[in-house]
DNA sequence: CAGGTGATTGTTGGC
DNA sequence: GCCAACAATCACCTG
């Protein structure tokens, strides 16, 4: 159970080398999640429902109700999120191919 | 082989 | 442009 730190966007328990690490050249992004393709479809719904509610309340109820859904109506997102990760595949593909024989700068 | 770690993805909204 | 809760992810590299 590695640490869960509620996003935070510092996502890093600690250094993993130290402090040195140079991430990727063409950093193949990974795939959207489930949630992502969710909020999309209810961020306006959300929204519609609560004209004017900040990002918090929005993020929240998103949160909650994305829950509420069953693992059926997940489905069409998780789909997406699976759908995004091979996209994803793709990209880690010919990341890997680039630095496998062509090196541009560095 | 197994582990955990980090990086990322998208929403809104204000400065 | 960035940051924040909210959630998933999951490929990546290492020992």
């Amino acid at each position: 159970m590695p640490k869960q730190a509620t996003t935070k966007t510092k996502r890093a328990t600690k250094g993993r080398d130290g402090g040195k690490k140079k991430k990727d050249p063409n950093a193949p992004k990974r795939g959207l999640s489930a949630y992502m393709f969710f909020a999309n479809e209810k961020r306006d719904t959300v929204r519609e429902e609560n004209p004017g509610i900040a990002f918090g309340q929005v993020g929240k109820m998103l949160g909650e109700k994305w829950k509420a859904l069953n693992d059926v109506e997940r489905q069409p997102y998780e789909a997406k999120a699976k759908a995004d990760k091979e996209r994803y595949d793709r990209e880690k593909a010919s990341y890997n191919a680039a630095g496998d024989d062509e090196e541009d700068e560095e």
